[in-house]
RNA sequence: ACGAUUGUAGCUCAGUGGUUAGAGCGCCUGUCUGUGGCACAGGAGGCCGUGGGUUCAAUUCCCAUCAGUCGUCCCA
């Protein structure tokens, strides 16, 4: 029944993650849950399937994400459902649904999983990612903005990441930026005239994209352009001010970027990213922002918010830059029967340790005495515990330490507290 | 989407228009009847990414395709 050979790598821009690629993601893992819990933020689960409409609504018709880099298809029950291109929304679908934030309110929410966007691949990038993420609910006062700044800084000192580079801008309130918008398109329009009529529908689709374009021809033209700091309403300066005085009060680095705008479309005053001088091209370790609209937009009731999203393959990039690598766990012991005689008691003993709470490994297949040592050393085992006739009828047990090259003797019925005291 | 580059052993990579395609590392067995790393010897393991074309002959040359990597765009 064998047909003509499948193929076994996984789809493109998809990874799997092996034994030996675990190991970091667990270490992260644990620790992003550690310091969440450390500012009380409480874990939330949802679907990795949602309904189009929950993203199309708060992602932004315009977006890069919406507009082609998503993962959507018509299910069963002809709903149009898409693999979640980001967290938030999903997150903040659950907050309406459950009412989980009634006015006056604050609700702090945590979540880790992956999320799915169908673009260019690339160092970095991949069409199956996954994040970290905090949302911080209810929380009108520049506070919140700064305590999930600070949140976002600690966790990568935690992680032992330096060469951090925090970026922070207000792209103002929705009235602010559309007045903007027509300051931009204005001061563009000679330039605009030239360009052709596909640059000029991304234009005017989301003018304030334009800040974050790369083309040369533009640059001499963003120099001279008013900054929107001009424009932003006294509330939203006040903020700003608010939270790089709250910075630079607990030490978080930070530099303002006139040029830095977000993807998502729900994005309100502050917005921020974190990059890596690791990772080039790919340099934003996170992003997050403030989102006043974005529980009302989903229709529940109008509820400041901001959050961030903590990439963690880039975070890991990051890590494996600076030489972090960690260690993977090693057996305690490996049990090692010499000759058939004792092969009962190197499983009954194993299944001993094991209860005892030690690390312990046997051989499987009856395998010689010298590949059972050699499986021992290749585990990294501390120690060998070699059980043979000689042992059985004495009822002195030899144990080896690997590492030291020394044998001990042991009474059977004390090994297993020897090792669990030695391991 | 576009551009560059690469697909040969489990891994890293040589190599050739012509019989059985190689190395290092790793793995297995033995030298060593009950003690690992070191050394030595032996061994297993390849549709040379896939499909087509040129040719007496293709892993090698050509085309296509799929995939990886890197970059542009954008983002986590």
């Amino acid at each position: 029944m064998k047909g003509p050979k499948l193929e076994t790598l996984p789809l493109p821009g998809m990874q799997d993650l092996l034994p030996a690629d675990t190991h970091a993601w667990q270490f992260l893992e644990r620790a992003f849950w550690d310091h969440a819990s450390l500012y009380g933020y409480r874990e939330i689960r949802t679907p990795i399937l949602e309904r189009i409409e929950i993203i199309d609504r708060t992602s932004g018709e315009t977006s890069d994400i919406v507009t082609k880099e998503m993962f959507d298809f018509v299910d069963k029950g002809e709903r149009t459902v898409v693999m979640r291109p980001e967290l938030t929304a999903p997150a903040m679908r659950a907050v309406v649904e459950y009412n989980l934030c009634p006015p006056s309110t604050l609700l702090r929410l945590a979540y880790g999983g992956p999320f799915f966007r169908y673009g260019a691949i690339q160092k970095g990038r991949f069409r199956q990612a996954h994040q970290f993420g905090i949302e911080l609910i209810g929380g009108v006062g520049p506070e919140a903005d700064a305590e999930v700044i600070e949140f976002t800084v600690r966790f990568y000192e935690k992680l032992g990441l330096n060469n951090l580079v925090v970026l922070l801008n207000s792209i103002g309130r929705a009235e602010c930026r559309a007045k903007y918008e027509t300051v931009i398109l204005d001061h563009l329009a000679p330039w605009l005239k030239d360009q052709e009529t596909e640059v000029q529908d991304r234009a005017r689709r989301n003018p304030l994209r334009i800040l974050d374009w790369k083309e040369e021809s533009i640059q001499p033209l963003l120099q001279t352009m008013p900054p929107l700091t001009d424009y932003l309403e006294d509330a939203s300066k006040a903020r700003l001010d608010s939270i790089r005085q709250f910075l630079g009060e607990v030490g978080v680095a930070y530099r303002l970027d006139p040029s830095l705008v977000r993807g998502l479309d729900y994005y309100t005053e502050t917005v921020f990213e974190i990059q890596s001088r690791h990772l080039g091209a790919q340099g934003s370790l996170c992003g997050g922002g403030r989102y006043d609209n974005l529980l009302a937009e989903l229709g529940g009731l109008p509820t400041p918010s901001v959050g961030v999203g903590i990439g963690i393959e880039r975070a890991l990039i990051a890590l494996e830059a600076e030489g972090f690598a960690p260690l993977a766990p090693r057996p305690d012991v490996f049990v090692i029967s010499a000759g058939k005689d004792a092969r009962d008691t190197v499983r009954l003993l194993t299944s001993d340790l094991r209860r005892a709470g030690v690390r312990a490994l046997s051989d499987v297949d009856g395998k010689s005495l010298r590949s059972q040592m050699r499986q021992a050393d290749g585990s990294g085992a501390t120690f060998a515990l070699i059980l043979g006739s000689d042992e059985l009828t004495s009822g002195q047990y030899q144990v080896r330490a690997l590492r030291e090259q020394e044998t001990f003797t042991v009474p059977a019925g004390e090994v297993v507290e020897w090792i669990s005291a030695r391991r």
